[in-house]
DNA sequence: CTGAAAGCGCTTACAG
DNA sequence: CTGAAAGCGCTTACAG
């Protein structure tokens, strides 16, 4: 029903292989031809067939992006601005969600198939980098977020525990003594989870505070509902803090309203802190002081590093470190 | 580097289409012959080409899922149940932004090209139902979200005009006179927007309270800053109301920090109503009443519809309405 | 700068 | 139930 190339090479009386160059916008072609054959294009409203161009070339012009869930708000906004930079290099972006388990993460490396993508950009969270590593074959792959060396791949992020220090020093600065630490632990810890409890825990020992298990509060899950009955929980409990630090802004959310509901006041009585500066950090009630990574370079040196990668860059594995800023609002102040 | 079907083939000792059968699942091929080729499939570590096998089927098993902005939680959060459903019918989704404008919706329907996908689910702002019509050639495509008719389509939506009505008659029955509207207008106003208005309105008007156009708060743009700024310019303004709907939950949440700022109490002073409950509706303080539609009934009919385009139906447009019901929190009651 | 031809890796009537 | 062959619509050495 649509026309092909053929069709276009025959109505302007040239071949086939002179259609796809000026398709291709190949630079050696006379500029009569080129508007001959541009004008039959137009009149058969000719577009080329990407799949064949796929199967010919070897390249999709797509990759992935694995999150574990597009409902959270952070990947959400990383979401959207990967396909953004994508859309600019004509790539698109296919979305897979690992937030099934590990298998999930598995499959989001490995495919069910071949030539799906033309790489992957991916946060793990159960998958370890030496599986990763043995997993991916040649694929062209950057991770995102914390991972535990050895690192033979690429990956961005950002300093974890030097952010998690500076959260933690802004609470006992501002008076706090007995801080707590929110956040989600299944059977496992994920490396991101384990930076930012040492880089918590480190500046307390710095400042002779009390680095006590006691002060860390357990989310049976990710997202403001499991935060909110955690630090209920704990306040049952009888658990006495004046600074909490939060894993994510998601759990601060619920902590502020557990904290709420107890009648605790924020910043009062205690101090909180979150993490990835969404956009309801600002709008929380009182509104939430968190870490913000530098968001446009995060996303821009991964997605810069995976076409490095699909281009053919061969080289050991890229390590790199993104700033990051503490934004302080009524939260803690 | 990858093995092929045919070298499974020669490594079983029989021809490509029987491999393919066993590959595909086709059900008549005997089982010790289907022993045999699995084995050589294991042992080769054979996964089939998809871009190949796209080439001859003309299928693609992925399709768009063009919405305004990802980072807008309504539509993450769509985004991430679509891409749910999909995978579960063994297809990827590919995400379109489409905020950028008119011609972002434009190519959201068209593409630049040809067989990068079996179909389209489509939130439009900006285009007319004629236009997509003209648009969409024979691309299996549904609509989400209110669609002025005459609509050849298919698609699903909740009503909004019986929504806002609702909405507006509970902030009456709880004894509110001066109910104003918060909503994002540009130049135009979509359809979502017009019916919403249209069931405030109608609300009053079957209440004999005022209908008065300076109710009608415009805000710049979408998200929270905007609401935050309408509202705030309008109390600047003089602007008295003890009742506000807004357009959407994040409108809704820059009001919350408008009144919070002018120190008017909400919902003793002002009963603030959103739409869509995404997940921060019930975290933000005060809590949000809101309105929720049947998202799983919403999401399921717009893929199954798709689906059906896809296999081939072609009958009439499908026009359904999906079932919603209004959340009483904090901010109403 | 342009043509004729092979090839990308599948699927699928068409025979048997 | 299985084989040999054509075809999906491109790209790209290879010649000229």
């Amino acid at each position: 029903v649509t026309a092909k190339l053929e069709d276009v090479a025959r109505l302007a009386g040239v071949s086939k292989r002179t259609v796809s160059n000026v398709v291709r916008e190949y630079p050696h072609v006379s500029p009569k031809m080129r508007e001959r054959v541009q004008r039959a294009i137009d009149t058969l409203g000719y577009a080329p067939n990407l799949t064949a161009r796929r199967l010919a070339t070897g390249r999709t012009n797509m990759f992935a992006l694995a999150v574990p869930a597009l409902d959270a708000p952070y990947f959400a906004e990383l979401a959207e601005s990967i396909s953004e930079l994508a859309t600019r290099r004509d790539y698109r972006v296919i979305i897979e969600q690992t937030s099934a388990g590990a298998e999930a993460e598995r499959q989001a490396i490995v495919g069910r198939e071949r030539g799906l993508v033309d790489g992957v950009i991916f946060q793990p969270t159960l998958l370890t980098s030496l599986e990763i590593s043995k997993l991916r074959g040649d694929l062209p792959l950057v991770l995102l977020g914390e991972v535990v060396p050895p690192l033979a791949l690429d990956h961005v992020m950002v300093d974890n525990f030097a952010a998690a220090m500076r959260v933690t020093e802004h609470l006992i600065e501002t008076g706090r003594t007995r801080i707590a630490f929110l956040g989600h632990e299944r059977a496992y810890r994920s490396n991101t989870f384990s930076r930012r409890l040492v880089g918590y825990q480190s500046a307390l020992q710095a400042h002779r505070l009390p680095v006590s298990p006691e002060l860390l509060i357990p989310a049976r899950d990710y997202g403001a509902a499991a935060g909110d009955a955690a630090v209920t929980a704990a306040i049952e409990h009888g658990l006495h803090f004046d600074g909490l630090v939060c894993y994510d802004d998601m759990s601060a959310i619920g902590a502020l309203r557990a904290l709420r509901r107890a009648k605790i006041r924020v910043p009062e009585d205690v101090g909180v802190i979150g993490w990835d500066d969404i956009v309801f950090a600002e709008y929380a009630a009182p509104s939430l002081s968190t870490v913000r990574a530098d968001r446009s370079a995060l996303v821009g040196r991964a997605v810069d590093m995976l076409f490095e990668r699909i281009e053919g860059y061969d080289g050991p594995g890229r390590h790199e470190l993104v700033p990051f800023e503490v934004t302080i609002r009524e939260s803690s102040s």
